[in-house]
DNA sequence: ACTTAATGTCAAATATATATTACTTAAAGT
DNA sequence: ACTTTAAGTAATATATATTTGACATTAAGT
């Protein structure tokens, strides 16, 4: 695995922190951390549950590297 | 969790039985099982295998419930 | 230079996904 | 009725996702 940039630009884009968006998921910060670096294997639900607090879809960030593409 | 019933008709349209899916996603056929009968939490690696393998996406297979539009 | 907030990272513990083995049931064919 | 194949299900074991606690680093502000 390699990492998750789409991720990490997502949420940037909603303007939270790795530490908010663990919060809002109800997981720890570790754990979003080591998903945005790559080298973890996350559960489909803990996916889905980032997915819909950063308003995006499954395709848009854990689909495979189609490099870029979102409208932004 | 419910029943995956988009998954069981993936693999329905490929004619694959859950044991030719499990194998070919290197997985036990209990689990494919245990996906589609939705009280399991799959990782996001084997959701994503088994989605090439069917040759779906990810939002086809387990974003939420807009229940039912598959082009088929 | 000093703080502070955010991030990166690690080791050990806990929770849970998945494997293994095995038994049962449903459907279809003969 | 019998056989066979696919599916459903359960108990225990193993692998791995996630937590906990802690420390290091980077960038920005003052």
């Amino acid at each position: 695995m390699s990492k998750n940039l789409k991720m990490k630009s997502a949420r940037a884009l909603s303007d939270m922190t790795q530490d908010e968006l663990a919060k809002r998921v109800g997981v720890t910060r570790q754990t979003i951390n080591a998903i945005e670096k790559g080298d973890y294997n996350p559960t489909i639900k803990l996916c889905i549950d980032i997915c819909k607090t950063l308003n995006v879809t499954l395709n848009d960030l854990f689909w495979e590297d189609d490099t870029n593409e979102q409208p932004l």
